[in-house]
DNA sequence: GCCAACGTTGGC
DNA sequence: GCCAACGTTGGC
């Protein structure tokens, strides 16, 4: 078992669309790193659902579990898709993509600024200057402590 | 295989 | 919309 943190714009996919669909295809991952971490998930690893670039609204917005292996991402193949990568073939595709199950929305996003403010999660590697990638893993202690935190939220105990 | 130019991510 | 960080590309 195997706890991740993987990033979406809620713009394009958020929380609430994961819900609704169930179990989504995280999909157009267009980074070697990213997808090598895409490649070591295994069905019923958990993950956190972050939401980026998103105001005020930038944190880890709820839960969910790896619900298939990695396979071909089909948007490489997509002359229409912002995704396709003209390098990629059916016989050698680059690029993977992933299914999600949810699990839950968290009552209220676990902010940025409350993951930064809390000193057992210094060291987390979304937390580290300049980091960009969309898939990271988390230990399993950062991973308990997140959804901690979500659930005092839920209780009123913190984030005000 | 180096490295400059370029593109992308994502917080602010 | 800006820009720092950093991955990727491509010329040499």
């Amino acid at each position: 078992m195997q706890y991740w943190l993987v990033k979406s714009e809620p713009e394009t996919y958020s929380i609430s669309d994961l819900k609704r669909e169930g179990v989504g295809r995280w999909d157009g991952i267009r980074n070697y790193q990213a997808r090598n971490f895409l490649r070591q998930m295994k069905i019923g690893d958990a993950a956190l659902f972050y939401h980026s670039s998103a105001g005020q609204g930038i944190g880890v917005a709820g839960l969910m579990t790896v619900a298939s292996m990695t396979y071909p991402d089909p948007l490489q193949f997509n002359t229409k898709s912002p995704y396709y990568d003209p390098r990629a073939t059916s016989a050698k595709p680059l690029w993977d993509a992933i299914d999600m199950q949810f699990v839950e929305a968290f009552p209220r996003v676990v902010t940025l600024p409350t993951l930064k403010a809390d000193a057992a999660l210094a060291g987390m590697r979304l937390l580290m200057p300049g980091n960009r990638l969309s898939v990271v893993p988390l230990t399993k202690r950062q991973f308990e402590h997140i959804v901690r935190l979500a659930q005092s939220v839920r209780k009123g105990k913190a984030n005000g």
